[in-house]
DNA sequence: TATGAATGAGAGTTCATTCAT
DNA sequence: CATGAATGAACTCTCATTCAT
């Protein structure tokens, strides 16, 4: 504000059609061929104008991660309201954030080459920090539903790492096969981690 | 006469020095930073040792992977003989794992750091056949726990997978968190993996 | 947009500096000694220069040839318009291009030692067809004055190459002797081929 | 002498075949890609023998152009032992000399090669020199075949000149296309000089 | 705002040469 | 004599960033 764009309407357009670019070309070419020179083309602008718009290509793909990030937290807050028992919640979340990643394929494989590249002190903490709230949102979870008397006793914070795990492994295995259904396998193993964690 | 040092004494010396420092920098510094001038340097050599002992930068990497790869499948083949049962099986493969990369930890974050950011064709594709393996595996000793009626009924390659995902999510915690403890997570982990795939 | 600076009015100026500093590095060093960074520092610009307005440096390289290939296949062609006898083409068309390079040396120069050295697939391919057509045509305009009774009897072809021939073997001995009469020197050949087709 | 093996008959045994591998590499692969590594390669040996025996890489460059320039005068002077007009002497050499090379294709193109490439200041001027012998030769045999009334008036500086540049294009035709028929092509040649130097 | 131009650092790789063994 | 090892300079090319217009 005050100098450049950031803030106005314009620039706001500008900025989304530019981490557009920039999500397809890492999901398409990888992170190390994601240049600022190819994501400018990829946007049908100029070089310059990523630097404008952005301070940084760190900024820029940062912005990329988290933007997608935060509406997929939205996505699952809003997909939890509604359940009622941590067993329905469980599974509310977990298939609320598979949906939404296969809904945003490219975006999610961008995030996952920034994630997966991106040495950069403040930024890894802060993924870090969302997936530590994650996996003690879920121990939460697990431990309401113990106390509920509806699972059955375990180390919750261990359990909640698995199951985190679990999902994560799933999204990886369909990062790397597109034809993987996933609400097929979402469900296989939300049915697993019910019968793992329950009285039988 | 041909290429490079392989074959001799004092190069297969060399190219171990040059790989430890390698995985260091790897380590260190991640996949991004580790440039050939990089890893020489800290091998305390010139950038054209390294050349000269590896036909490639992209070899180098490979080799330093690899070879981890194979000591740790070595090791866990060696610790699941004189397992009985699936379930002991399981257990000692899983646990052999962990136990083996507790002790390299340098390497395993240096793999790691190569796994994921090396987009190369025929490179790429060979970890993913050994992780396809690994998950089969896996799959066909639950089958087995399954038809001597040890395990409980389940889908046993959706299963492999989150058993699979649950170890490497460990491994993960561990790479972020060296102060995690491997073991005790180790153990709450396959005491809670027993259970969920046992009768109860 | 696109790549590089092609069409706009800066960036053909800068790539003609740059073209000239390439051609007078060729002729005063050699090909080999004919770097990127000493073309850069010849022509007062930083090394990424070149690299952003050529695609490649045997891109730079091939342009400087091929330019001035063009430029005195063009000069030969307006030169031979008016001659109409086979023996006045003769003359017109060898006079040209020696006059031509004539005031060109440090291009020719530069295009000798880029046709000398550049073992390129595609590239040196251009130049061995552009001396066959030359050659034809040659052979072409001795069959005419043979038809017509203004040359004696030979072989066309094999005559036609050794005309080229005599015509590359003084442009060889001028591009190591500037001190050479070209003129004279070009006169008196034609003299010599002259009286060698004609009936005497 | 004194250090080395420069000198002694396995010396020079082992130049000659370290000369004879620099050959094949120069014909094979080209000036640029004729590394010591190479060429030792080529040869069986490894890289250090070269620089043992020649004291530099343009060293051992030199003396495979030089032995084969002074392998084909000897050669040519043998020829044309018995020639006893200018006209034979004329047909004699040129023919001596097309003759030679053809049987030593190899050798040829790795001459050329170093000819074109080899911007030394010492290197150079040998061979400026030898041609200009050559031409002076040939000038001499002209004007000795004018004072005896076989030849016709001419420039035979010029003449000379233009036949020996006859002569090399034709061993540059060959250069680029093997299943060229030099002998066919050399008679031709020969008749056409020929009835160009002589009176009709 | 947007652009093309320019920069300079840094990448991997090749190579002629030197040297201890 | 021969070797493998090591060096360091040079090479082309890529790239994030800066800047005048």
């Amino acid at each position: 504000m005050g100098r450049g764009s950031r803030g106005t309407v314009g620039g706001r357009a500008r900025r989304e059609q530019i981490e557009r670019a920039a999500a397809e070309v890492l999901a398409e070419m990888g992170y190390a061929a994601s240049s600022v020179g190819r994501i400018a083309e990829r946007a049908g602008v100029s070089k310059g104008v990523v630097t404008y718009h952005f301070p940084s290509k760190d900024e820029l793909l940062r912005r990329v991660a988290l933007r997608l990030f935060q509406e997929c937290s939205a996505h699952i807050a809003a997909s939890i309201t509604g359940a009622t028992t941590p067993a329905e919640r469980l599974r509310a979340g977990i298939s609320a954030e598979l949906e939404f990643f296969s809904t945003r394929r490219i975006e999610f494989l961008a995030m996952a080459e920034i994630m997966a590249n991106h040495r950069d002190a403040s930024f890894g903490h802060a993924f870090d920090e969302v997936s530590t709230s994650e996996t003690e949102t879920l121990a939460d979870l697990l431990a309401e539903g113990q106390a509920q008397g509806d699972f059955r006793a375990f180390d919750v914070h261990e359990a909640a790492h698995m199951i985190a795990a679990a999902k994560n492994g799933l999204l990886d295995r369909w990062a790397s096969d597109e034809s993987l259904d996933l609400a097929s396998a979402s469900t296989k193993m939300l049915d697993f981690l019910e019968s793992a964690v329950s009285h039988r």
